[in-house]
DNA sequence: GTGTGATGTCATGCG
DNA sequence: GACGCATGACATCAC
């Protein structure tokens, strides 16, 4: 019992229930362990990339792209909510929107609800559904925490065809959005970069955001000085309304640092308390110290990107609104920005590429950026390859991280952004970005203002942000998220083989996702297996436990059962024993003397009549049919 | 520090 | 032969 005690205390839950039963001579203690459904578990897709609770954003759910790449934009229109709300409660409204914020919206801490793993919480969910059967017994009551088990793991498979259903769409997504990254990486960059006009608007939300932007605006304007804590709005070169500086192409260079310093106005105003007081987000004030850091990484793109043609997405060098992006804006925005770059999964680093980060609007250019530690990835990407190495892939170095290749190769972009250092050609670039996305983690609570450098394993494990970062994914996620594997661990586990090779042979893998693809199968398939194994295992020990108790129940019964006929047979011999004395009393021979019962026997005929005999007529007759019967 | 249970993983065998 | 599954054995972690 006691392992059922903690398999239940994963998830669910055993009431324990010592019940002394008094029957007749028996005293049986019955333990009755009550099924309690195990709390709500939250889809497992909540894990994959999820943010900072604190994150005042609004997180869509992941669009039908697929892709990792494709979470954590800002719906600035999701932000009407009460200014005054603490950032906590937008990340809970988003959170208990009903949907699989797969995007980031939330502390992965909270969003997996328990030690449970993908196939236990599966487990879980069909135990609460599981019915118990009745069963009486001493040892019922763990069969039916037994059959409830049971039907738990048989459950687990009418989830199948669902994900099946929705890998298959999510494949096709994929596989889509690949085919479009394709599309837009042959079109020459003016092409592409005019492809991504629209997408501003949609990124602002059109006249859906500018309303309220222009309200806010109207609104800080409003102040005497025009300041918010050393942001000073009225150095601040608005063109025009922000709608239209983002829906005119004219501003398209401008349209980064546009975004950015929206986004910033919105996130600052937002909070703002009720009477336009300025509210600092706590966490900003912890990542202040990296200002100047992060100064100095956003002070000269233009030596950033040398041969590059990124300057134009970049926030002009004099540009007031970079000024307020570096001093004043949350830094947790740049935390937005590093979980672009881990979930980017385009091919190759180019203009178009930068274009699209920047003004696409549907990407995870939200450049709603809420970080805490961008300096973090800054730093990662100044450092040198082999330290981006180590520290992208927080594991053991099964897998070179640096390795990526297929569809999954996009690099960091705004690692280019931030980075001012090492970029002096496409191989460097590629490089620094393949490794140092691996590392970051959106879902990082705080940032680290020491710079980055990890050398060694160890290092890497005692660093408290990737311990918080990776507190909650399992190695295989780890893998799968360092290698840009477009899949979940628990997709890629339970998807048919068919899909399995199917994505295997469509894709351009390179043998280390391969390799790793194939791991992850092999070893999900296995945990689960083992799951169920010992789950077996346990079914078979507590039915032989029942067994046993019921075996044992069953003795204490046919013990009884013969003391009671052991009872019965005796009183029936006294009873015979007083008949046989009545009748021999009552008998009277030829001359009216007592018959002696010591001499004289009652014999049934076999007509039915009784006689009386001498005791050895008796005796020699009982001789001779017992002679007979030797004979026959 | 040690024991124990839970869990993940690997190796192996079987269908 | 690939695959899934079952299971023993081992390692690791948490309590």
């Amino acid at each position: 019992m006691k392992h059922l005690k903690r398999w239940w205390s994963a998830g669910g839950g055993l009431l324990h229930l010592t019940v002394l039963l008094s029957l007749g001579v028996l005293r049986v203690d019955l333990d009755l362990y009550l099924l309690l459904p195990p709390p709500t578990l939250l889809s497992d897709q909540l894990l994959l990339l999820g943010g900072p609770a604190s994150s005042a954003y609004a997180l869509s759910p992941l669009p039908a792209s697929g892709g990792w790449g494709r979470a954590g934009q800002l719906h600035p229109k999701s932000r009407d909510l009460d200014p005054a709300a603490p950032p906590e409660e937008a990340g809970a409204n988003v959170d208990g929107g009903g949907q699989a914020v797969q995007g980031g919206g939330g502390d992965p801490r909270e969003a997996r609800s328990g030690p449970l793993g993908a196939g236990e919480e599966e487990t879980a969910l069909a135990e609460q559904t599981a019915p118990v059967p009745d069963t009486g017994g001493c040892a019922s009551e763990e069969n039916e925490v037994l059959r409830a088990k049971h039907e738990g793991v048989d459950h687990s498979s009418q989830h199948e065809e669902n994900e099946e259903r929705a890998l298959a769409q999510k494949e096709n997504s994929f596989q889509q959005n690949n085919e479009d990254e394709n599309k837009t990486a042959e079109k020459p960059d003016w092409e592409a970069e005019k492809s991504t006009e629209p997408r501003n608007e949609i990124h602002l939300n059109g006249t859906d955001i500018s309303p309220s932007l222009e309200d806010l605006l109207q609104l800080l304007s409003s102040q005497p000085e025009n300041s918010l804590e050393g942001i000073s709005l009225g150095d601040t070169p608005l063109p025009g309304s922000i709608s239209d500086g983002m829906n005119s192409s004219a501003h398209h260079h401008v349209t980064f640092s546009q975004a950015i310093s929206q986004d910033v106005n919105l996130h600052e105003a937002i909070l703002l308390c009720p009477n336009n007081t300025f509210i600092r987000d706590p966490v900003a004030k912890t990542s202040q110290p990296q200002e100047p850091f992060l100064h100095s990484h956003t002070t000269n793109p233009e030596q950033t990107l040398p041969g590059t043609n990124l300057t134009g997405f970049l926030p002009p060098v004099d540009n007031p609104m970079r000024n307020l992006t570096s001093q004043d804006l949350d830094l947790n925005i740049f935390e937005e920005i590093d979980l672009m770059s881990l979930l980017a999964t385009e091919n190759d680093l180019d203009q178009i590429d930068i274009s699209q980060l920047f003004d696409e609007p549907d990407s995870e250019s939200g450049l709603s950026l809420d970080s805490s530690h961008n300096s973090t990835s800054v730093t990662k990407c100044n450092s040198s390859p082999s330290m981006c190495d180590e520290g992208a892939t927080g594991y053991s170095t099964d897998y070179d991280l640096g390795a990526v290749g297929g569809y999954y190769q996009e690099p960091n972009k705004l690692c280019h952004v931030d980075d001012d250092s090492g970029f002096h050609g496409d191989l460097t670039f590629q490089h620094v970005f393949h490794n140092h996305t691996y590392h970051l983690k959106p879902s990082a609570p705080e940032s680290t203002s020491e710079p980055f450098s990890w050398p060694g394993k160890s290092q890497k494990i005692k660093s408290g942000y990737l311990e918080d970062a990776d507190r909650n994914l399992s190695r295989d996620e780890r893998h799968a998220k360092a290698l840009h594997i477009p899949f979940s661990v628990d997709e890629i586990v339970r998807m048919p083989v068919d899909s399995f090779n199917s994505i295997l042979s469509r894709y351009y893998l390179t043998d280390l996702q391969v390799s790793l693809l194939r791991d992850i199968r092999r070893r999900g398939k296995n945990k689960v297996a083992a799951q169920n194994c010992r789950k077996r295992k346990l079914d078979i020990i507590l039915n032989l436990e029942y067994d046993v108790c019921n075996l044992q129940a069953k003795k204490e019964t046919l013990k009884r059962e013969r003391a009671q006929c052991n009872k019965a047979i005796n009183i029936m011999k006294q009873k015979l024993q007083d008949l046989y004395r009545d009748v021999f009393s009552r008998l009277r021979d030829d001359q009216g003397r007592p018959v002696n019962p010591n001499l004289y026997a009652l014999q049934c005929s076999h007509d039915g009549s009784i006689l009386v005999i001498p005791k050895e007529l008796v005796a020699s007759g009982h001789k001779k049919e017992t002679q007979k019967g030797k004979r026959k």
